[in-house]
RNA sequence: GCGGGUGUGGCGAAAUUGGCAGACGCGUCAGUCUUAGAAGCUGAUACCAACCGGUGUGUAGGUUCAAGUCCUAUCACCCGCACCA
């Protein structure tokens, strides 16, 4: 039986031989494994955490044992609020408390038996370590990477600290789940929108998981477009614009400014209505982040009353808008609004009555009478007219006589004339009514492309699409002529769009019921002077040119990613290591200075208003400028929880050294990291940190590789047996000390390896625990069964060649619970055997050694195979062990398997199809019905078709 | 709204990428061992009909000799981003 002396014993001699140790300049092949350091909370460690470890753990003790020189290593990302929070409960020393947990986490990893290199253990909040993130921070803001900002940032009211964006996504505080404020103070910034660029492109040459991939891409969130300069009249100053479309540049029919656009309290003087704006713009900063997005679906804003701004291209006046749908913090903070082919801007223009002016029509081919190879082309302005009941809910169709067409009234736009009277004159015309009550443009065009069969011609028609409604039921005669071409049909909204058999025309009276909506497709450039007949892909080319030509505008690339707000307003952190003199400004410490280290005090607790408690310590902060040598002051603010985690996976390769942050060499031969695995947490925070940081480090000659991943997976959670999420509140957490305790830590090794998809989220089960232990037990009970006799069968062979292969590649593909699947199913079949010959239980103890290493060393040594597993070398599979001579095929009728057939494996096809056919159990399938095909798939299945 | 994912027995899940759906484990049932229990060992276990057979991978269609797998719609749940201009 399995049980914990056993991982004690082991953990014990691993202790002592220390076979886990990574050698530098080693000439076996390098494999540098990394999983994410944990926070060593005082909760202790997580089977979370086990299970994102146990990942590159089987992977790693599976490429010792063939032959690679493995770096599998370990620390802790020790700064951070929990611990200061607990020191400001209890009054003990947050130094006391890391120490004290990092002991303990130390103890449960060594329990588990996990395979690092515990020569290497990193730390970042000793000063050893933090002297190099201060170090690369100087560098930082030599380079004009670091900055201090005065601006509106994420601030958590509950945790009194500033929040990057990355920390507070959907407006909520990464810790403590509180509502994030906005708050305006002065803070270090990591210019990290300077490499947004460089961390798209690094995403195409490193191997990550393409959902972690995509969310890198979107939390970047680049788009192209333009930045457009609108003049405003009668002065010299200019609003500026950031769209994706210019393309539709002549849609333009207002402009919309974010309420804090500084460009008002400029222009303050020429606003009649700044009042009006400044209390809007007030309401407007009250809102949480979720009222703006959430309950503001309802759009709002005022219009700037006394300035306009004048077209680029078309010279005409646009009016000025202020809106909570414009975010200062993106892009320019105002924009071109073009409601005809933006929801947002339709919506706005709907409620406020702004003009719609549609500027990209809908390119319709009419498949059913498509325009034909040879025919002219004649290009006509037309209208599509939609006309309403005056009392009813009942709209006019034509029904043709000669063609099968039931439409809607369209009709020719004479030279020079209005599209609006055309279409009154159409229906008079054509319909003989003649009081209208009103008249207008749906904000929708189409282009109708079709063979005009009674002209013999292709048209081109640029259709305008507008709605009538009549006044009352006057009418007059139509002429004879209309009347032999078509009824006047009227129908309800139903019969309109069953009966109506023009795409194009459905498509309107559809667009009609909806009130209209803006078309945001491809389509054709109209109403748009130079662009007119462009595609949108072209239109946006022609018309950055025209910009760029005409000093209007330039081609520009935005991103959603914004700079890192650096700074913690805590004591447990790195201090920022920079003075602030009077003279010289903000002044770098001198290299040798680091590190800057915390002072030694005993009150933590930050000041009410976003305060660092290191301003309180008078002693630490009044210092000497190390430029000038006056009275100066320390910054006070520290570095956030994520400056440690960005640089960590270099430390480990050259832990102690103290004149860089690693060896030239060692970085060279270690780096990059070859499989770094962790949660999708992590993906828009650290990840994105610590690529933009390594970024940084190369192109100033620290580091060797551009990327520092070179491939990344992630594990998925492990939920509480009830199928939440574990948490303290629900009470469904597991202790993996207790599963330790109780089965053995192989079984929790073999369990969380076993419980599913490694990527996928599972829930916990302690019937299935019981499971592993059980596997584990039979394992351990092959010693009664063991023969010393090398007596061998073609079956056993064939078995554990298989199964040798099947763990070599799934192990390699993560894919850990078929891995252990296929052990189980070996060993249930060598329980079917009396006795089993040793060499049929070496290779096993083997390739499950990566997963349950005690259990495998002990029966290792129990049945005397030499020296310790981890001293082996991984077990080879002979693919020729692996053919049978004889395959049972399953032989389907018409898709359903009927009977079972076996047959040598040599035989080819034709061979096997003539035994089929000669097959007594197929006779009573053909009465009445005769063979039509068969088909034989070699080893797989064979088809016969009848009927 | 956009992006990504998932949907298969009572449960966790497999399925060589189009070729016998449910491997392996849990649970359940039966047998065996035992004074007895636990553990162990052996076997059964998708569903309906229980004789031939029929039905089954969220739902509805389609392609194919053959579909969990490919195509077209559609529903449900989960995750991420979100007035991104």
């Amino acid at each position: 039986m399995y049980s914990k002396e056993i991982d004690e014993k082991w953990q014990r001699i691993w202790e002592d031989k220390k076979p886990f140790r990574a050698e530098d300049f080693s000439n076996k092949e390098k494999f540098y494994a990394l999983i994410e350091f944990p926070y060593p909370s005082g909760v202790g460690l997580h089977v979370g955490h086990a299970r994102a470890f146990m990942g590159m753990e089987a992977i790693c003790r599976k490429k010792r044992l063939q032959g690679y020189n493995v770096l599998y290593p370990i620390g802790f990302d020790a700064f951070g609020l929990p611990t200061e929070n607990y020191a400001m409960k209890t009054g003990i020393h947050p130094r006391k408390v890391t120490d004290d947990n990092i002991a303990n986490f130390t103890k449960q990893l060594k329990s588990i038996g996990f395979s690092f290199d515990y020569d290497r253990v990193v730390d970042t909040t000793t000063p050893e370590y933090f002297k190099w993130t201060q170090w690369i921070f100087l560098k930082l803001f030599e380079k004009g990477l670091a900055y201090k900002e005065k601006t509106y940032v994420n601030y958590c009211p509950k945790c009194r600290v500033i929040l990057a964006n990355e920390e507070s996504q959907g407006g909520k505080c990464d810790r403590c789940d509180s509502q994030v404020i906005q708050k305006e103070k002065e803070v270090w910034m990591l210019k990290i929108t300077e490499y947004a660029d460089k961390l798209l492109e690094g995403l195409n040459e490193v191997d990550f998981m393409p959902r972690v991939r995509i969310e890198q891409e979107n939390w970047i969130g680049k788009s192209s477009g333009a930045q457009i300069k609108f003049n405003i009249k009668d002065t010299d100053r200019f609003i500026e614009v950031f769209t994706t479309r210019p393309d539709t540049i002549f849609g333009v029919t207002y402009m919309a400014l974010a309420p804090e656009h500084p460009i008002l309290d400029e222009l303050k003087d020429k606003i009649s209505n700044f009042d009006e704006l400044v209390e809007y713009r007030n309401k407007a900063n009250q809102k949480t982040e979720f009222e703006r997005v959430e309950l503001a679906k309802d759009k709002t804003g005022v219009l700037v009353k006394g300035i306009e701004v004048v077209h680029p291209i078309t010279g005409e006046l646009v009016p000025v808008w202020i809106t909570d749908y414009v975010m200062m913090g993106y892009g320019t903070g105002s924009i071109m609004a073009v409601p005809a082919h933006d929801t947002r801007d339709y919506e706005f223009a709907k409620k406020f009555g702004i003009n719609i002016k549609p500027v990209i029509a809908w390119d319709h081919l009419d498949v059913n009478n498509p325009p034909r190879e040879g025919k002219q082309n004649t290009d006509r302005q037309a209208v599509v007219v939609l006309v309403k009941h005056w009392s009813e809910d009942k709209y006019i169709c034509l029904k043709w006589k000669k063609q099968t067409w039931i439409d809607l009234i369209t009709g020719g736009i004479e030279e020079g004339e209005d599209p609006i009277l055309a279409a009154i004159r159409e229906v008079k015309e054509e319909t003989g009514y003649i009081n209208i009550k009103s008249a207008s443009y749906l904000p929708f065009e189409h282009i109708d492309r079709f063979f005009a069969a009674h002209k013999d011609v292709n048209r081109v028609v640029y259709q305008k699409n507008i709605v009538i409604e009549l006044e009352n039921g006057d009418c007059q005669e139509t002429s004879q002529d209309e009347k032999d071409q078509y009824d006047i049909l009227w129908l309800t909204k139903e019969e309109m769009l069953e009966q109506i058999n023009i795409d194009s025309h459905t498509y309107f009276f559809e667009v009609y019921l909806k009130d209209g909506e803006p078309w945001l497709k491809d389509g054709i450039l109209v109403n748009s002077g130079f662009l007119n007949g462009l595609d949108v892909e072209n239109a946006k080319k022609v018309a950055i040119e025209y910009l760029e030509k005409n000093n209007i505008g330039v081609a520009k690339n935005n991103y959603h990613m914004k700079d890192w707000a650096f700074a913690r307003q805590r004591y447990w952190g790195e201090p920022v290591p920079i003075v602030k003199c009077d003279d010289c400004g903000l002044v770098p410490l001198k290299e040798n200075d680091l590190p800057l280290t915390l002072p030694d005090v005993d009150n933590f607790i930050p000041g009410e208003d976003g305060e660092s408690p290191l301003a309180k310590i008078d002693s630490w902060v009044n210092t000497v400028c190390p430029c000038c040598g006056k009275p100066a002051k320390r910054e006070t603010d520290t570095m956030p929880q994520w400056a440690g985690s960005s640089w960590y996976f270099l430390r480990y390769i050259d832990p102690k050294n103290s004149e860089a942050l690693a060896d030239k060499d060692k970085l060279k031969y270690w780096l990059s990291v070859d499989w770094y695995n962790g949660g999708m947490e992590h993906v828009t925070r650290h990840l994105i940190y610590s690529r933009f940081w390594h970024r940084f480090l190369y192109d100033i000659g620290v580091v060797p590789t551009k990327e520092p991943y070179a491939k990344r997976t992630t594990q998925g959670l492990i939920l509480g047996p009830d199928g939440e999420k574990m948490s303290k509140s629900r009470g469904n957490v597991v202790n993996p000390d207790d599963i330790i305790n109780e089965y053995g830590a192989d079984t929790l090794r073999t369990y969380i390896l076993f419980i599913g998809e490694y990527s996928q989220s599972a829930p916990w089960s302690d019937n299935g625990v019981k499971g592993a232990k059980k596997f584990l037990d039979r394992v351990m009970r092959l010693d009664a069964k063991a023969a010393d006799e090398d007596i061998r069968s073609s079956m056993l062979d064939r078995e554990l060649n298989m199964v040798i292969k099947k763990v070599t590649l799934d192990i390699e593909d993560m894919k850990y619970n078929t891995a252990i699947a296929a052990m189980m199913s070996y060993v249930n079949v060598l329980y079917k055997e009396e006795k089993v010959s040793k060499v049929y239980i070496k290779p096993l103890l083997q390739i499950l050694n990566p997963i349950a290493p005690h259990v495998t060393e002990e029966l290792w040594e129990k049945l005397g195979f030499e020296g310790h597993v981890f001293e082996s070398v991984w077990p080879k599979y002979d693919e020729s062990k692996l053919e049978l001579d004889q395959i049972e095929l399953a032989v389907q009728i018409n898709g359903t398997v009927r009977f079972k057939l076996v047959v040598d494996s040599s035989l080819d096809e034709a061979s096997i199809e003539q035994i089929v056919r000669n097959d007594e159990r197929l006779k009573q399938y053909l009465v009445e019905k005769a063979i039509k095909k068969v088909i034989v798939i070699k080893s797989r299945i064979v088809n016969v078709v009848i009927g």
